[in-house]
DNA sequence: GTGGACGTACTAACCGGTCAGTCAAAAGAC
DNA sequence: GTCTTTTGACTGACCGGTTAGTACGTCCAC
């Protein structure tokens, strides 16, 4: 399971990835347009054009910029004892992003357009699958390490992302950032109940 | 806990309701104009306005439509032993809409607009209010007559709630309705290690 | 002959994307 | 070390196309 690919960003693309994060944070996806984006970016929209042929391009470039940080965030979790990785992976997925809830908000728009949208979907294939990878590997060493109980890794690790999906998309559409910590409790007790 | 507000539709109005169901499943709503949902209604645009004055006003109207339709399938649902009910409402939150799987990924776009579209998050929040109030009569209901352990009713809906809104935005997402069959087998599993 | 149910034709606002041309800095020529 | 040329990074104007919504005329049932 390979981590999604370190693409590489010059000075100025950075800034047009950051004028695109504030866009979206502001706008939402759906009303996110090149001249929004351009406003952010400081300059006219043939400037974003000149580094982007296409919108679309953008915005796949946009999400490997962003599924990166994220990756990094939960590759971050390193400890010993299965139980306390865990539990800390699942902090992670499921940590209420404070003054970032507009963009989770927009991430939500853009998991929704997957399915009219390839590169979208590839991407966000992609970064489930690899968090996916990292659930089910401390599972199955947890359970090689006789701390957990011997139990379907997989469709643990499955169950867990439908938990973490289900609290993120309940956070969004209801504007009720508390349902993560929800979700939090509802992953733990699942935990508890299966593997321990 | 009122079931939502039973909305009168002239049959001209439910022409219009069913002609935006066919332009939602066959363009979704990003996608989704005046002018679609006119093609399938076989009239011109001004004879949606004719009806609806402004699109938001139309859809509004049709996510009442819609989420009518849904409360009468869970209201359905009557059984007296609380786990066989319980087990049938988590079949009808979990089943896979077949043909109409491209109407699933509509509503979850429409679901990602509730932040930006009060209208939209007054409907969304008014019917999971009232599916959660029916997974948590039948939890309630199961504990007093023995059934169930003495559970936090509220909080374990609200964890079979986040399972099944987890379902289903990973169906969507990643384009696979097994997510569906695979989020039915989660909830049991919770339901087992919580309730029995 | 009046009122509801439209169709035709339109507008004003945007949209993504293109184009020709500008300008400062780098690269090369001598 | 200067002059010339090229290049990278842009701007402003503009294009065709699309959108929600409107104005107004018309047809038809009663």
């Amino acid at each position: 399971m390979a981590a999604p690919s370190n693409r590489e960003f010059s000075e100025a693309e950075a800034e047009l990835m950051q004028a695109t994060y504030s866009a979206l944070r502001e706008h939402g996806y759906v009303d996110l347009t090149i001249k929004r984006i351009a406003d952010e970016y400081g300059k006219s929209t043939a400037a974003v054009h000149y580094y982007y042929d296409t919108k679309e391009e953008l915005l796949a470039a946009f999400l490997d910029y962003l599924l990166e940080e994220f990756v990094a965030s939960i590759r971050a979790v390193e400890t010993t004892a299965p139980e306390t990785r865990l539990s800390l992976l699942l902090d992670e997925l499921l940590v209420d992003p404070q003054p970032n809830q507009a963009l989770s908000v927009a991430l939500l728009e853009m998991r929704a357009q997957a399915p009219y949208n390839e590169p979208f979907r590839e991407r966000f294939q992609q970064n489930d699958e690899y968090t996916r990878f990292m659930l089910k590997s401390v599972i199955s060493h947890g359970i090689d390490e006789g701390a957990f109980e011997a139990v379907d890794a997989d469709h643990v690790a499955r169950s867990l992302m439908t938990i973490v999906d289900g609290a993120r998309t309940r956070s969004v559409v209801h504007g009720d950032p508390s349902a993560l910590a929800a979700g939090r409790r509802t992953a733990s007790e699942y935990v508890d109940a299966t593997l321990l």
